[in-house]
Parts: structure tokens; C-alpha cells; sequence
DNA sequence: AACTCGGTCAACCGCCCAAAA
DNA sequence: ATTTTGGGCGGTTGACCGAGT
């Protein structure tokens, strides 16, 4: 596990890009396409790491990256992102074509945390700030990218868990739950126990990545079963109505 | 003019996870 | 089944900038 995509130290270089590194890397990725990051200071003059290649395409050098302001409107998705979903910089910035994890990640950081606070930050970016290594031109972003939400895939739950199972499918199907608990005269403990569930949150899908981890899952599942607000935040919407809407339109997930 | 300070953000680190070997 | 590799993520660092003194 020691040589993570050839970041070593005598390659490793903490030095802002060049435009000339930034000419070679787009070529590289122009012949051999996205990938294969630890390839590419074998394969060219780039004194750079794969990783180091990597976050430069992702970040800054891709043909889609929306740079400049962020608008008044973003800047809203971002903060209600944010009370959903926490410091998940790559889901955030998943909804924000153009946008990438580290921008936001920054914007909440300087901006936004503050904000948040009942601080009030300086106007961001600074018209007249020249970044240090601005050499691109802003370009057009893809504003029509497909933004993709998986929701939970259940066959991830092991059966010993079924309690929780049941939990998560009222989640997801809470309909199905109240037909079910119809039909079921004798009611489990599982069922009444998803119902409250569903009564307490009034939810229609449980919006996690289908990335989301099991850990991550059941991490969730605890906190919900704790009746937290995190878990609330992280797994019912009903706290947040306008945006529960908006996400809960079949165009989102 | 020179220096300090705080804000910004590109770049890197360390950890994690999944796929490949 | 285990180890290695590649890639992704959030957190942190540090260079650079303008503003203030």
C-alpha cells in the first residue's frame, strides 16, 4: 500500500501549474482519454504526480468547469445541500453543473461557514483579485449534465438485518408499508415499527447515493433509530419542505 | 514604501473502498 | 482469500493577493 498513484516525494510538487504542464496534461488526455493518472508521468515529461494529474484535470482543466461567481441561486442549493447531505463535497457539487467538489468545498469554507455563523464575509472573489495561476479562460459549463442520485439499493441489506430492513423499505415505499400493514390483521413489530417511522418522517425516498456505503448505511440507520436530528437531517426532508419538493421531483433522483 | 494580516483557493495529504491481480 | 493498485473523497496546507497600518 505504499505507492499510492506515484505520489513520492521526489515527484511530489506542491507548486502551482504551469502552462506548459497544463498543455502537456490535456494532450495526454486528449490521445489517451481520463484514467490511468499514474501513467501519465511515465508516458510524458510531467513531473507531477497521478493524483496531483488527476485533481488538475478534475479541477481546473476540464473542458466543462464553470469558473467565476457563484450565483445567488447556487449558493442556495449549496447551503441546503449542505443541511442535507453535510460535508459530502462530491453529492453537493453533483447538483452544481460546472461545479466542482473543491469549489464548493472552498466557497462553504470562506463564504458560506460563515454565513452560517451570523458572520458576514467579505464579497467573494474579488473582481480585481487575479488568481495566481489564471490562465484559462472561463468556459460556457455544460449546464444540461445529468445530476445523478441513486437511491438506496435494499439488496445491499443483509437479511440478519431485517428489522432495519424494514426500517429503510418503508423509506423507500412507504405506500407499500401502509398496504401491507392493511393486509397484515397481526402487525410485526417490524411493521409497526416502520410506520412510525414513515409517520415521523414524511418521506418519500431516502435520498443517499447508491455509493453510499454499508458503513455509512447503517451509520445512518443508528442515528435514525436514535431519533437524532442529524439523522433527520441526513435521512427525512420534512424539516426542510422546499426543499424536500424540489428534490422529490422524478427529474432529481 | 515597507510590513503585517487575513482571505482565498489551488494543490496536496491521508484515508477509504472497489476492482484487479 | 489475500494483496496490490487505482481512484475518489474530505480535510489541510501554503502561496498569493489586497487591504490596512
Amino acid at each position: 500500500m505504499s505507492s499510492r498513484i506515484g505520489c513520492s516525494k521526489e515527484v511530489m510538487n506542491r507548486v502551482a501549474w504551469s502552462p506548459l504542464e497544463d498543455q502537456i496534461l490535456i494532450d495526454y488526455i486528449k490521445i489517451h482519454g481520463e484514467g490511468k493518472w499514474a501513467n501519465i508521468n511515465k508516458k510524458t515529461a510531467l513531473k507531477r504526480s497521478g493524483k496531483s494529474c488527476r485533481l488538475r484535470w478534475l479541477n481546473y482543466l476540464r473542458p466543462d468547469i464553470k469558473r467565476g461567481n457563484i450565483s445567488l441561486e447556487e449558493e442556495d442549493l449549496i447551503i441546503r445541500l449542505h443541511k442535507l447531505l453535510g460535508n459530502r463535497w462530491s453529492l453537493i457539487a453533483g447538483r452544481l453543473p460546472g461545479r466542482t467538489d473543491n469549489e464548493i468545498k472552498n466557497y462553504w469554507n470562506t463564504i458560506l461557514s460563515k454565513k452560517a455563523r451570523g458572520e458576514h464575509p467579505k464579497q467573494p472573489k474579488d473582481a480585481k483579485m487575479i488568481k495566481k495561476n489564471d490562465i484559462k479562460s472561463s468556459s460556457p459549463a455544460e449546464t444540461s449534465g445529468a445530476i445523478k442520485t441513486n437511491t438506496l439499493n435494499l439488496s445491499k441489506i443483509p437479511d440478519t438485518q431485517q428489522p432495519l430492513k424494514v426500517a429503510a423499505d418503508a423509506f423507500l415505499h412507504p405506500q407499500s408499508v401502509h398496504d401491507n400493514a392493511k393486509v397484515e390483521e397481526q402487525k410485526s413489530d417490524e411493521i409497526q415499527h416502520a410506520q412510525n417511522l414513515v409517520k415521523e418522517f414524511n418521506v418519500g425516498e431516502l435520498l443517499l447515493s447508491d455509493d453510499t456505503s454499508d458503513s455509512e448505511f447503517w451509520k445512518l440507520c443508528d442515528q435514525f433509530e436514535n431519533g437524532t436530528e442529524e439523522a433527520s437531517h441526513a435521512l427525512g426532508l420534512g424539516q426542510y419542505p422546499l426543499f424536500s419538493e424540489e428534490m422529490l421531483t422524478t427529474d432529481w433522483i
